[in-house]
DNA sequence: CGGAATCCCGCAGGATACTG
DNA sequence: CAGTATCCTGCGGGATTCCG
């Protein structure tokens, strides 16, 4: 899923491609609300996501080095991801956009009224 | 172009599903640039659009109160675009966006050199 | 448990033609 | 000039099955 298909690109049209697509940024939500999560951990927490995606996803952020990758070579093995420095970085912003989208459509409280992105 | 599928969307989510799709960043980016332009120059400033996808992603943000729309009924008709206060409000964020994602891919020059969303 | 592989399908986006 | 209307296609995502 591209945000612009122009060779040249902006910076953040690269980070924007990458948050882009669907379950993404609730992904992010959720790993900077639970903290490091296991994969089957996440796949219930982002209810209705399916494997494919949930992986594609994960694979897609570690290597932009927004997660990280913990493996455990147990068995059964055990790999849990977090957000990273760069992570971090990218929810700070993500929280003035927030902050912006509830100024303008209103702030509904919802269920899980903790800190959303 | 959805970001989120959850029923429970943050505002958010709202905001960058209307960002996600492709061209449309790039529009933002060119009207910022640019100023207020008519139709037919942003299309071709907006290198190897559709008129289709061009229509939607304007009406979306029109929409969405980020641009606005301006309309002569002279003959030929004018149609004029432009950034609206929220739009220029989005676009400081996207701004600091852009900062990061420069410090994390290393700014490379392009030729449009004048200061990127 | 944490995926990879495979198959399938809807719909977003491209191309083209036409209009007030 | 600034769009609509129509048709067509690719591929992104879902569901399912299998593996170390």
């Amino acid at each position: 899923m591209s945000v612009s298909k122009n060779p040249d690109a902006c910076p953040v049209s690269i980070l924007m491609s990458l948050l882009s697509g669907p379950w993404t940024m609730y992904i992010l939500w959720v790993l900077c609300n639970s903290g490091p999560t296991r994969f089957g951990a996440l796949k219930h927490l982002v209810e209705g996501i399916s494997t494919k995606v949930l992986t594609e996803r994960l694979r897609m952020l570690e290597a932009a080095e927004i997660i990280y990758r913990q493996y455990e070579p147990t068995v059964p093995p055990q790999v849990t991801y977090g957000l990273t420095k760069r992570g971090q970085e990218l929810i700070e912003i993500l929280h003035q956009l927030n902050a912006l989208a509830e100024r303008w459509y209103g702030s509904q409280q919802r269920e899980h009224s903790n800190s959303n992105i």
